[in-house]
RNA sequence: GGAGGGGUUCCCGAGCGGCCAAAGGGAGCAGACUGUAAAUCUGCCGGCAAUUGCCUACGGAGGUUCGAUUCCUCCCCCCUCCA
């Protein structure tokens, strides 16, 4: 079967890397940049598809390790699939687990050959490899599948990195043969790895490029790292990629880090932060952060961002939200969470607008002053 | 009228001679959160002074004791059961 997965770049910012284009799926063209919320279990938490379109989301993600553990990909196969399961008809892009390598670090023991799990639902361990992460992918018939890589903390000691991105190498090649054994209209993206050593950084991102994906990966960041190291380990990636195949900079960030991303060249981003931070009463917005559970705003009648364009905005104040937080009302979350996730991906599409009519620097150095404003009124520095 | 139980810091609720400014919740206040084990987690939470310090507090008033939230007496409230 031919792959309907393309990637057509449209504008370039003369000034630096940024660049917008459009990404083809089976399920519809996505826009770059691009924030795409996440949705580990199937679900973007306390919003639901309704609200994502809305929103104008365009693509969202899944988790590959928590849905096979629950409800098992097989059944998400009989019911007819991930989009269809979970009611979302445009793309969606499920990770592969190796963030799991990381986060779940003390539930898991590494080999050559793949890791085991011990699942944090009810302690049973389960063996995942690189083919059983693109099997499981694959029967979700997700748009686009994540090889699984080995996500190392901060601080990594070099020989460590060094060893973990040759690992990560050897996995990308595995679930690349297994996807090319595949016959579906799905596509896999590799991942760089590298640490904060630039040159491995680089070297990482060549390995990744010689293995030929249709799209390639960053991971690895944001993991406690100074913003400056990650700005840099970027950049060496970036070198070492293949600058006509669409760059997914995972799981970041903030929206500094997304400007500042963008900037460097990557075209699609996703983040817990905005759903997350949300649900725990901090709204991301153009002047800077909001904990909309400060005693500060117990009579404050303003909307959280007086030009934000977001229903939860145009229709509620910060007493309000403040109040349903007070109260742990669930609409709460699910305001907060829209605010959220507008605030992103209004950002990332002012970029791409910006980058269409040339002006990407003036929409740069206006985010800074937004931010600069915000903090003389009040807001938290983002 | 009789029998029993109880009144503790904003609330609930432990403590029942010194280790008690008083466990534990809750509320309140503040902070964290970056490919989601997260509607989670952390800190503060009588006042003042701020290295051990002082003051005010355990229904009220007395008393016993070196020392009482803890023991005794009386009083005031509340609850349950029996008349």
């Amino acid at each position: 079967m031919t792959r309907s997965f393309k990637f057509a770049i449209e504008a370039r910012d003369p000034h630096s890397s940024a660049r917008a284009g459009a990404l083809t799926t089976g399920h519809g063209v996505i826009p770059t940049p691009i924030f795409m919320p996440v949705g580990t279990r199937g679900t973007v938490k306390a919003v639901a598809p309704d609200d994502l379109v809305s929103l104008g989301a365009r693509i969202v993600l899944a988790n590959t390790y928590h849905l096979m553990l629950r409800p098992g990909e097989e059944l998400v196969a009989r019911l007819g699939g991930l989009h269809r399961f979970m009611g979302w008809p445009g793309p969606i892009l499920t990770d592969s687990g190796g963030f799991q390598v990381f986060s779940l670090s003390k539930l898991r023991k590494m080999t050559e050959d793949g890791v085991t799990f011990q699942s944090p639902y009810d302690g049973a361990r389960t063996f995942f490899s690189p083919e059983r992460s693109v099997e499981v992918q694959t029967a979700l018939g997700v748009d686009i599948m994540m090889c699984l890589d080995e996500c190392t903390g901060y601080p990594s000691a070099r020989e460590e990195a060094e060893k973990s991105m040759a690992l990560t190498r050897r996995w990308a090649k595995r679930c690349r043969e297994a996807w090319s054994r595949s016959d579906t209209d799905q596509a896999l993206f590799g991942i760089s790895q590298g640490s904060f050593y630039p040159d491995l950084r680089r070297r990482s991102a060549e390995e990744i490029t010689e293995l030929d994906f249709p799209g390639q990966a960053v991971g690895g960041l944001a993991l406690g790292e100074p913003l400056e190291d990650r700005l840099e380990a970027l950049e060496a990636a970036r070198e070492g990629l293949n600058p006509d195949k669409p760059m997914y900079l995972m799981g970041v960030g903030t929206p500094v880090d997304i400007i500042e991303g963008i900037r460097r060249g990557a075209d699609m981003f996703d983040c817990v932060l905005p759903t997350r931070n949300a649900r725990n009463g901090q709204l991301f917005t153009r002047l800077g952060r909001l904990v909309i559970k400060n005693a500060r705003f117990r009579e404050d009648e303003r909307p959280p961002d007086e030009r934000c364009g977001c229903y939860t905005c145009r229709t509620f104040s910060r007493a309000y939200l403040r109040h349903l937080f007070q109260n742990d009302e669930p609409l709460a979350m699910r305001l907060a969470s829209v605010h959220n996730l507008h605030y992103y991906l209004d950002l990332v599409g002012g970029a791409r607008e910006a980058l269409l009519n040339g002006t990407f620097s003036g929409y740069y150095t206006e985010f800074y002053e937004d931010l600069d404003r915000g903090r003389e009124d009040g807001f938290t520095r983002a």
